[in-house]
Formats: structure tokens, sequence, C-alpha cells
DNA sequence: ATAGGTTTTGTCAAGCTTTTGTACAT
DNA sequence: ATGTACAAAAGCTTGACAAAACCTAT
């Protein structure tokens, strides 16, 4: 008998919020729960149903229709974890921290060799780079690390990653033009957005550190731009270049990358604010470009 | 059936901003996508599917007309992520035989480019070109590879390795004698050897294929070498060399390198068998080595 | 089919400035193009027929006739991607220039590829880049450079540069620890050095731009440091850290380098100035401190 | 450069089917 | 609880159409 069976449909009902009836049908039509019976016929739910009923709905609230959810179900069900064994990101950040804290380059780059034969060019970014430089920032602000470390992590890591992108200009795909605003030293976000952008089919100019709002907008006319995205790490050099953004952001899409992009703060000169992950906010922009092609 | 199949036309055309309609005119006339069916008829789409369609829209935007845009996506399909520098080293492997097979130098130049870019020399060898080579010396013993191929392969992947050479005698390091054994014609191996032991700071001399013993041994005496490696395939050719190589081994450090240096035979002549993999070699010659010189 | 036959003529229009009627003429007339032609007729291009009629319209501008422009093309028409390697390195660093100017990033990796197929890192350096960068930093003093042109072509070489030194720090020969001083940015004569003795045997521990000595003299003292080479463009850097230098140069052998580093201010804080082309100081350096190790 | 014809492509409509939540009778 | 019914929503196919872009020839 099965373990958990405890709920009447009624209960189920309330609990999932999803009516008896179309509880019934989902079963009738899709199998999507087989309760086990009372002596006297009435159906009983174990709270596995209950969570299954509740994927269902965060399915159809996602746009699937309800034979598709259905049957996602049914095929997810049986191998839940699947998962892909390999060593696993967190080890090999843990190694690459500590590699380059002792200044071993070699090791740092093999390490990064062979994570990059294993995963592709976003998971490595997301699940070791990103990660390490978040961690390097943070033990950096607690002075657990010297300026020497970040210093040569930093070199290391922008040299490997310009190497990623290279020939990141050549395609067919729309434009983005890169580049920090002026003061701003740390590209390492802005390149790993842009690698993250190349993956999906765009083309990259990259202008680098410390680049005049003025050369960007040029550059930007030079190249029929699609996108252009500028990034700070201290909101003050947003706050130094608002005025000038402003006509930058009338005439281009812009959007404001890194920690010192607030919201309010590209909300002001009319861009878009890119907070989050470098991949994460890649695969929104990149989605995001639909509409206003259409 | 397949295995994403969840998205109806619907979905699709909210997620990717295209409408229904345009949605079935590109499948009729360009074939863009091929949705499964559901039992009723219904198109079911994967994911995948939504991302071409993005793709489809991007070239639009560029300017691109739809019968051309499609045409792009149709032959870029399957390694559609392969463009990424980091993309599987099997596939970078595949791709390169494939250029290779079709006598296509420049296609093999750029892949050789990018790889080079994206990961150091040493996972180059391992990951991409070692194994290619052992494929393409299968694929020739079961006589599914031409002459012409191999020679072809051959040449173009020693100019390259060379090239990568260049300046390897240059330095301050320990110097390392190279050369193939007499009647030995196979070099690739070598010279993958000794750009592995280059990178851990030794010099190279290079005497190339079929080099007789004499020759070596007076280069070896005008050069204060540390290390002499001779390569061949077959052991006959170590047979038919031993009882020159033995004095050889006496008054230097010999090692035999290539599929044809068996234990037993580099025992037999005082000599170390270099019988793996010629990075995992060069790790363990340059570390043992290591001490003496620090 | 063509493989990259994807504009139409309107596009290809738009994108090279002249008009259709224009571009059918030239087609009639000297043959310019030979496009392919869809089911229906109508002509489709590459994005090698793009750069062709970008290379006639620059041909007209210079004042040559339509005919002889077109004929001057017919003949180089072939190989234009696929160019003579044995360009000399002076037509070599006017492509490179021409490419970076117009923010072509392929084009100038694809440039840089072949040369350094062709010749070695140091020649490349000595013929090709280091000439680019003192013409690119002659025509910026002239303002006949943008600020876009200067920081695209710094950021694509820097990269670049960045991804041949990678693994330097591997091997046995001594270790010389490379930095920018304090407020300093430009690296690429730095990296250049480091290139020139890597090839030399050297290990390289890269910090990177605008380093505090304390920072370098921290990271020295942690890897047993033969050489520290600090870098500057202008010598108020140098007279700034004058005051911190001077210990440096007491308990390690110290290098200044960069225009910055005039003979008299290295004499003042006790290190030697590298006021030349990085590679032939790269050769001194390593000559004189060959015999303390060999 | 213009004129007159063709191709391409996004959109719409008509008529019919499938899907799905809910309702109702047994 | 079960089984059937039903109507709204969403899809399917075929066919057609008009604007935009292109063609050739004058």
């Amino acid at each position: 008998m099965e373990a958990g069976a405890v709920l009447r449909i009624g209960e189920l009902s309330k609990r999932s919020g999803v009516s008896p009836e179309l509880l019934r049908a989902w079963e009738r039509r899709y199998g999507l729960l087989q309760p086990t019976r009372s002596p006297g016929g009435l159906r009983l739910y174990s709270l596995d149903d209950l969570e299954r009923v509740r994927m269902m709905r965060q399915h159809l609230a996602s746009g699937l229709a309800a034979a598709e959810a259905a049957a996602l179900l049914s095929r997810a069900a049986p191998g839940e974890a699947a998962r892909v064994p390999g060593a696993s990101p967190d080890e090999a950040r843990a190694e690459l921290a500590e590699a380059l804290d002792n200044f071993d380059e070699p090791r740092a780059q093999s390490l990064l060799d062979t994570q990059l034969a294993a995963l592709s060019v976003d998971a490595v970014l997301t699940d070791v780079l990103l990660p390490y430089l978040s961690e390097l920032g943070e033990r950096w602000e607690r002075g657990e690390a010297s300026v020497a470390q970040e210093h040569f992590a930093s070199s290391v890591l922008r040299g490997r990653l310009l190497g990623l992108g290279r020939g990141w200009g050549l395609g067919l795909g729309p434009l983005a033009l890169l580049a920090c605003l002026p003061g701003e030293q740390h590209e390492l976000g802005l390149i790993a957005f842009g690698l993250a952008i190349r993956a999906r089919g765009w083309r990259i100019g990259y202008l680098g550190s410390d680049t005049p709002v003025e050369t960007v907008e040029r550059a930007a006319r030079a190249l029929s731009t699609q996108l252009i995205v500028l990034s700070a790490v201290t909101p003050e050099r947003v706050r130094a270049a608002a005025a000038e953004l402003r006509p930058v952001a009338a005439s281009h899409r812009l959007a404001l990358g890194g920690r010192g992009a607030a919201e309010e703060l590209a909300d002001g000169v009319g861009a878009l604010a890119l907070t989050g992950d470098p991949v994460v906010e890649a695969e929104r922009v990149t989605s995001s470009h639909g509409p206003l092609v259409s």
C-alpha cells in the first residue's frame, strides 16, 4: 500500500487550489495521479501527490498546456536526479582560489583548461569564475586578500577571458559595444558579460577600462551598434557620468552594469540596469531583445 | 518522442514575440522548425526551437531577408554552439578531422587558432591533437583514411607545431635533444613532447626525422645536453639501433619515446621508456629532473 | 551553393553605402560582383562581396576611375581573405593599423595569426607590434587617432599578448615580477617585455596596471624573485614613487621600464633603466643575468 | 533614372478540429 | 464517484492578398 495515502479529494483540492472535478479530469485524461482507494472507493492521496499537483499548476502558470505539463511530470518523475558528476564546480573554485592566492599561474591555467574542456563557457563563468570573483571581492573587503593577490588574479583571469573572446567581433549577429565608465578599472565582469552574449550570437566591440563617454558614443556611431553596455563598480562613477549618459540613452539602447549600477541611477538616465550575474543578465538582454524588433 | 516538446504554438509565439501565423509560414516556406505533433495534430515545440526562432529574429533585425536567415540557421543548426571557442574538445577534434580530411587547410588553421586561444598548448595537445592523431592512425590501419589524407594532415600539423616551437632553443634552461631513430618518419608525437617540456622551461634541440644515432651523439656532445629523446613508432627500429644506443645511454641521460618504445627494449639499452601521452611524460621527465637544477 | 550568400541587394546597399542601381551597373560593366541567385532570381551576396564593394569605394575616393578600380579588385579578387602569408612586416603593420582603426577585430586577429605563424614572437613584437604602438602613440599625440581607436586597439592587443603569455609562470627559470607603477595604465610595453624574456627561459609573475609599490614588494618576497620590472610612461610616476622604490632596489634587482624611465631617475633610486625597445632590453637583461645561473 | 512585371513575405480569413475547465445527471 | 456533455479557447489547413523589395530593359 502507498505509504502516505492520507488525503481525500476535498482536502487535496483545498491544499492545492484545484477543484475536485479538475483533479478527476486530470487523472482520467493524463493519469496525473493514481490515488489508492478506501474500502468504500474514496480516493486517497499522498503528500507526494500534492507536490505533483502543485508542479502541475506551476507549469500551467508558466504557459504550458495541460497535456504537456502532465507529460513533463510523468517523464521527470522516475529519474529525478540524473546529474552529471564531474569534478564539482565548488572544488574547482576552491582549487582555483588556492592556486591564484599562491601566485601559481600555471596551475590556475591548467585548472581553467580542465574546466573549459568539461563545461561550456557559460557554465565555467557561472559556476567557477564569477563565484570566485565575488568571493575574492569579499575577502578583499575584509582585508583577508592582499592587493598583490588581487592584482595577480585579475591579470591572469583577464588574459584568459580576453583569450576566450578572441574573434568575438566576427559574425552576423547584432553588435554590443562594451566599455568601463571613466575611472573604472574593473573589467572582468564586463568581459564575462561579453562572453555570455557572444555565446548567444551577438558580436562584441570592446573598448576596455576607463573609457570617456564621448569615446563610446563616437564608436557606437561608427559601428551601427544595437546595444551599449557600460560598467562601473561604484555608483559614484555612474553619477559622475550621468549628465553625459542621458543623450546616449536617447539615441541608443543603453545598459549599465556592475555593482555600481543601481536601478534608480539607471532609470534616471534612461538606461537599463544590469545588476545581477553577468550570465543571467546576458540571457535577459538577449531574450528581451525580441519585442524591440517586431 | 522528442525530449523537450512542451510548447504549443501560442506559448512559443508569446515567448518569441513572433505571431503564430508567421511561425507556421516559416515552417511551411523554409522548414525553419519541425515540431512534433500531439495525437490531435497540434504542434509541439521544444526550447531549442524557441532559441532558433530568437536567432531568426536576430538575423532579421540585422537586415537579412527571411529566406536567407532561415538558410543560415539550417546550415549552422547542428553546431550553433560550436562557434564558441570553449566548445568541447571532442567537437573541436571532430571538426579538425573533417577539415583535414577535406584538405581544407585554412579551416584547420583557423580551428587551431581558436583552440589555442581558448586553451593552453598543453591542453590543446592532450585534448585535441594527440587524440586526433591516434584516431587518424586507427582509421589508417582500418584502411578508412587515404595516404593522401594522412600526409596532408601530418604536414599541416607538423608545420603548425614547429611554428609553436619557434625559438625553443633559446634561453637558459636545460637542453633536451630530440630526434627520430633511423628510418622513422613520424615526428608529431616527438614535437608534441618537445612543446610540452619547452613550456616547462627546457630548451630544445630538434634534429627531425630519420636521424643516424651517430649524428645525435655528436650533437649531444657539442651542446652540453641534459637529455636525449629518440622516438620510433615500431619496435623494430629500436631493436635495429640497440647496439648503437647502449654507449649513448652510458654517457647521457637517454629516453626512448613513441609506440615502439617498449619497457624491456628501453631497459635493454639502459634508457628510460616514455610510452605514454607526450604531455604526461613531459611532466614526469621535468619533475624528476627539477631538483637537479633548482 | 556559395557559403555566405546571405545579403540581398538592398542590405548590401545599406551596408556599403552604394545604391542598388550602381551595384548592378558595376556588376554589368566590370563584373565586379558575381552574386548567386535565389530560386526566384534575386541576387544574393556574401560578406566578402561587401568587403569588395568597400574596397571599390576606397579606390574611387582615392581618385581612381571606376574601371581601373574594378580591374584592380578583379586581380586581387580570389584571395582577398586568403592573404599572402609572407607579407612584409611593414605591410602587416599597415594592415593591422587599418583593421584596428576600423574596429575590425576579427581581421586584426587574423593578421596577427598569420604573422605569428610566420615569425617568432620576438620578431612579431619587434617588427610589427611595437612599431605599430609607437605609431599609434604619435598619431594620438597629433590628434589623428581617436580615443576610441586607441582604446579598442589596446584592448585587442592586450588580450592577444596576454594570451601569448599564457603559462608564462611555468618552468624552472629565474622569476621576473612585472607591474605598472601606481597610476600607470599602459601595460602593453611591459607585457611585450615579459614575452621577450619568457622566450629566453624566464618565468613571469604579472601583477598588471596601477600596482602599489608595497604590493610589488610583498609579492616579490613571497615568490623568491630574481628581477622586478616596473613600468611607467611618464617620469612623474617614477618621481612620485622614488622614495618607496629605493628600499626595493636595495633588497632586489630592480629595473624601471617605459618611456618614463630616464637614466638619471633610475640611477637615483638604484635601479636599472630599460629605456629602449622591450625585445632589445630583454636580451640585455637576460644575457647579463645568464652567467649567474648557468 | 523610370516603367512595368515578378518575387518575397507578413498578415488575414473561413471553415473545421482539438483541448480543457466546468457542469450535470446518474 | 462516475460518466457524459458542453462551450470557450486555442489550433489546423488552405488560400489569398497587398506592401515592399527586386528584376530587366529602356
